[in-house]
RNA sequence: GCCACCGUGGCUUAGCGGUAUAGCACCUCAUUGGUAAUGAGGAGGUCGCGAGUUCAAUUCUCGCCGGUGGCUCCA
């Protein structure tokens, strides 16, 4: 018998009989309790059973590390499917991937309800108990064919990704097989932690136009206490969902007689939405931004000149017509189709609800003749804009159809593009780095190579994506390129956010775009004398209002800074014979511009600090003899720590700092020495 | 838009073929209290909307509207 090396992770080079497993390998290295559930062989993941006969190197991977969680996870939905096909016999698995938050798999079969997650939860403990070994087993093509004949999906996919010739493989659980590369679990005891979450659809290979699967999302972690850990998390972070925080803080509302999706500031919200856009300003005035104000409205032929009508009408709310023109027309027998049809080319015209404020700009940019030295001109707007969003993906402030977005255009020379994208990222940045936002990517949209979809000259794309790309390397956060995400008119820069549970929102993004400078005829004069064309940057570090409060409700849990907390004191008194005191005080703390709620009704004072914790003032103020006496204020901080005796005018001034300092959260709070 | 589930006073919620619980909030009275619920009383709902089945519908069926989780889409 042959002898072979094999090198550990550590270095060391140990000598075994050809045909040892990785399994034997590793708890020769590291014991019987080495935690592994797969292995990696010359850097290339496999199963625990690989048969070893050649000099290589070995590495157990555990089940806390991410590969190791993917493959647990991928083994998890395998177990799915055979539970699925208990129960279910006629269920046909398709595809069942690992996510980074769990799994899922996707069967065809008629639909099921939540209700019916339980038995088939408790199903695959069942087999997990069992402990079946996950078996892989090499077929040729023939072998494939004749294993799967009866589920046209896993056919579709041998035949479509796997090589003629080269078979495949599946693995073995039971009497149960699926189609899959690995690697897996060495056994299904490994699976027990595990829990069905959700059941939703999805389309076959992600088609609409194909069949529609039954989708089932599970979790599985290596541990009962992990388990109970993810769960209790998952908890956690549905309490800080944006939209029942909205609802509990009183900060917007949404009704469904107004519409789906437009969505009803309320006072408190509409602070906080405020006190943000007035942050923003103040940047932009800095960095030489001029504000403008336009309609919530445009003619149609404005939005063909733009391009976007009526290439983008399914997204946007239907065309205005006049009322006169519709009865003539209406007289005359024109049908909904016909309409349409005059519309789109241009035969009566109407009004749109813009669904963006670029083209209002432009029209700003071009009421003038302008010279090299007007340039970077840059025009900025709280725009609002209406996008006809398909109702299914309608949500909380994060997908809605009306929105205000922190708009700007910046008309700019060739040469200026890479100081400006550099400037608005800049602006990015500070913002984030105040709401202490530091959970974020950033990705630069690149044009495909061999697409011929884009509109410009290649040396420009060249210029404008270096710009892009050094822009965002400036940044020093965790960037990444993507060939073919760029606009069909220029490369972009996008700001990447995660909600609460794990989906993730585009926010602000920095666009260069050569195409409406060119549809629009838009010049300025040169120093050379000569007529140029300007390059535009469409611009929006938040991306919308709507979106940004929303990631940021998620973001401070609803426990904003005080700078933007709607009602940032709530003075409580200790008994009635106290309101004359707590007046005064509200009414100085007024004068100085922070924003208080005064509660003296005839509650008990714990009583009362339960209620006003619920809306999350920066500071409940408490007043009583103690303080009338000393003429102070007893401070309370959200986590319930306490302090007295503050004089109130230092109280007033520390109070102002934080506020004009933007301080990330109250810090006024010292707790007294016991 | 597609699939599944859900829709009871401002909020959270019980219930079910015979028009409905409870808590919080609200109002009144008493209580004047030092940091997470003082006591008593009161008012408030055509059970999302429309149609059907039934002697009878909040409850069953269908359609619509809205919400949730996904899918698809996202200039």
């Amino acid at each position: 018998m042959s002898l072979i090396h094999v090198t550990l992770p550590d270095g060391t080079v140990n000598e075994y009989a050809a045909g040892i497993t990785c399994a034997e390998v590793i708890t020769d290295a590291l014991g019987r309790k080495h935690g592994c559930l797969a292995a990696r062989v010359n850097g290339e993941e496999c199963d625990l059973s690989r048969i070893l006969d050649t000099d290589c190197s070995v590495e157990g991977i555990l089940t806390e590390s991410n590969e190791g969680m993917y493959i647990l996870r991928h083994s998890a939905a395998h177990l799915l499917a055979q539970a699925v096909t208990s129960i279910y016999p006629d269920a046909k698995p398709t595809i069942g991937p690992p996510i980074d938050r769990g799994f899922y798999y996707d069967f065809a079969m008629e639909p099921i309800s939540e209700s019916d997650l339980k038995p088939i939860q408790k199903k695959m403990q069942e087999l997990a108990r069992k402990n079946f070994t996950v078996e892989r087993i090499e077929l040729s093509d023939e072998e494939l064919q004749s294993h799967f004949i009866h589920n046209p999906y896993k056919l579709e996919i041998i035949n479509d990704k796997i090589e003629e010739g080269s078979g495949s493989t599946i693995y073995k659980q039971d009497d149960w097989y699926d189609l899959c590369l690995g690697p897996h679990v060495p056994n299904t005891s490994r699976l027990m932690n595990v829990k069905l979450t959700s059941i939703s659809s999805a389309y076959w290979r992600g088609d609409q136009d194909r069949e529609q699967l039954v989708r089932i999302y599970g979790i599985v972690e290596p541990s009962k206490e992990a388990l109970r850990a993810t769960i209790t998390r998952l908890e956690e972070a549905k309490k800080r969902d944006h939209r029942k925080l909205g609802k509990d803080l009183q900060l917007f509302h949404i009704d469904e007689e107004v519409g789906q999706g437009l969505i009803l500031w309320t006072p408190r919200g509409a602070i906080v939405r405020q006190e943000l856009q007035d942050f923003i300003s103040s940047h932009l005035r800095r960095q030489g931004y001029s504000q403008v104000f336009t309609p919530h409205v445009g003619k149609l032929d404005l939005y063909r000149t733009s391009g976007h009508f009526p290439y983008y009408q399914d997204s946007q709310y239907p065309p205005l017509v006049e009322r006169e023109l519709m009865k003539k027309l209406a007289d005359e027998g024109c049908t909904c189709g016909d309409l349409s049809n005059m519309m789109k080319t241009g035969d009566i015209d109407g009004y749109m609800l813009k669904p963006m404020n670029c083209p209002h700009h432009v029209k700003i940019y071009a009421s003038q003749m302008r010279s090299y030295r007007d340039l970077p001109l840059r025009l900025a707007e709280f725009g609002t804009v209406y996008r006809w969003e398909q109702s299914g993906e309608i949500s909380g402030l994060t997908r809605v159809r009306g929105f205000t977005q922190d708009d700007a255009h910046l008309f700019v020379t060739e040469d200026q593009i890479g100081d400006e994208v550099l400037g608005c990222i800049e602006l990015v940045q500070i913002i984030f780095e105040k709401l202490g936002m530091e959970d974020y990517r950033v990705r630069v949209g690149l044009r495909d190579l061999d697409s011929d979809k884009y509109v410009g000259e290649p040396e420009r794309w060249d210029k404008a994506e270096d710009a892009c790309r050094a822009a965002a390397q400036s940044l020093g956060v965790q960037w990444s390129e993507e060939q073919g995400e760029a606009a069909f008119y220029g490369p972009k820069i996008d700001f990447v956010v995660k909600d609460v549970l794990g989906r993730e929102w585009q926010l602000g993004t920095v666009q260069v775009d050569y195409n409406l400078p060119e549809r629009f005829g838009l010049e300025y004069k040169g120093s050379d004398g000569e007529i140029h064309r300007p390059v535009m940057i469409h611009r929006a570090p938040f991306g919308s209002m709507e979106r940004f409060c929303g990631v940021l409700i998620e973001h401070f849990a609803g426990k904003f800074p005080t700078w933007l907390t709607p009602t940032q004191c709530h003075i409580i008194t200790i008994s009635q014979k106290h309101s004359a005191y707590a007046e005064e005080v509200a009414q100085l703390l007024r004068e100085n511009d922070i924003r208080v709620a005064v509660d003296d009704g005839d509650d008990t004072i714990g009583k009362k600090i339960r209620t006003h914790r619920k809306m999350q003032p920066a500071y409940m103020v408490i007043l009583g003899d103690g303080e009338i006496d000393s003429r102070s204020v007893s401070l309370r901080a959200r986590n319930g720590d306490q302090v007295s005796g503050i004089p109130l005018e230092s109280f007033i001034a520390d109070l102002r700092k934080e506020i004009l300092d933007k301080v990330t959260q109250p810090s006024l709070v010292v707790p007294n020495d016991e």
